[in-house]
DNA sequence: CGAGGCCTTGACCGCGGTCAATGCCCGTGG
DNA sequence: CCACGGGCATTGACCGCGGTCAAGGCCTCG
């Protein structure tokens, strides 16, 4: 069951065989129903997921209560509230599953616990920080830059997975068009 | 002329003198006047700055040629095109002095070999993208939620030397107004 | 003194949001 | 098995925020 986790960080680090097992033994893993709520508002971050199947995102709610995907992490990634999992402060976010899926969990304190013991872990976290970095400035390159329909062509064009698995309502909430805006869009 | 960097990295980090004379002397001096680029589009980001005097922004241009101001670092602060200086890839930012200023510059090699060598100065660099992560997803946030008003309102409550010290095209660009729309704002 | 950059103000308008009505699909319970 | 209700998608009408274009004034610097 733990195949792909052990695929995912063999790819993704250089930790050798016998700390590959010491980390894989600190996720644990989860069965969660689709629209299961992981984390509100005002909580503190404590879970860092691997996505085994299924999907997850995360999105908060505006003032006029809309929502607003940044992220959908799907099979075989990882995802959590990184704001809120760096600092311990309370998020902003909702990080919600998506469909019926298989995590594995691990938490903050052993998380940092690896960061701390294990220095291939902590080049491992630098480069997620990295990725995150430079996933979030693309985001707002796009956001300032582009249209709502170029925004739209560019997501079908570079990862149509996102137009095929998402719903409209989803889907728009993440490049931030109304759905009605989305609908017309997409009727092109 | 070092001083301010000395204290800014032992505020910082919990390097020890010899470590924090080591990494000092890895930082070059340079003095530029004001509308130099230290960078531009297309470029690969090999320089990371500490502001000592002065002050510098990063910015994109879109296709229609509108500059688009992602960050200011006024003195006493740290910038770079980060994107770039981490993956090495061409940049789509510029990097601009906006008054006569004294920096220091370490170069990318350096940098990292640091990064290997002083653990400390690897955990600093992960607090560096740790909050530039954090930095971001404010601004994405701010973004999707806010309309131009209360973009303008937030950033004069809570950090109104933009306001001051910007000019109104560039504070513009900054909350990602038209400089008109600015100058209607600011007239209420 | 002139040129160029910056700021302001007015007129205009289009992108995309809001509101509302309708249709469709699907899960649930009688 | 069908009836019903709720969530989602579509479409139309409307409109407002904020961008664009243009003109004019002011300041700075060569």
């Amino acid at each position: 069951m733990t195949e792909k986790l052990k695929y995912y960080l063999r790819i993704n680090t250089n930790l050798d065989d016998y700390q590959l097992d010491t980390i894989v033994k600190c996720f644990i893993p989860k069965i969660v129903k689709r629209n299961t709520i992981l984390l509100s508002e005002g909580e503190i971050c404590k879970e860092f997921y691997f996505v085994n199947s299924g999907y997850i995102r995360t999105y908060y709610l505006t003032k006029q209560g809309h929502e607003k995907t940044r992220n959908v992490a799907f099979d075989c990634s990882i995802a959590t509230s990184i704001s809120s999992f760096i600092s311990q402060q309370p998020t902003s976010e909702f990080v919600e599953v998506l469909d019926d899926s298989e995590l594995f969990v691990i938490c903050h304190k052993i998380f940092y616990q690896l960061v701390s013991d294990i220095p291939e872990w902590a080049k491992f976290y630098r480069t997620i920080l990295e990725m995150a970095y430079i996933y979030q400035n693309k985001e707002i390159e796009n956001l300032v830059t582009l249209t709502a329909k170029k925004r739209y062509d560019k997501l079908l064009k570079e990862y149509p997975i996102y137009i095929k698995r998402l719903s409209n309502r989803i889907l728009a909430s993440y490049l931030n068009i109304a759905q009605e805006t989305l609908s017309r869009l997409k009727s092109k």
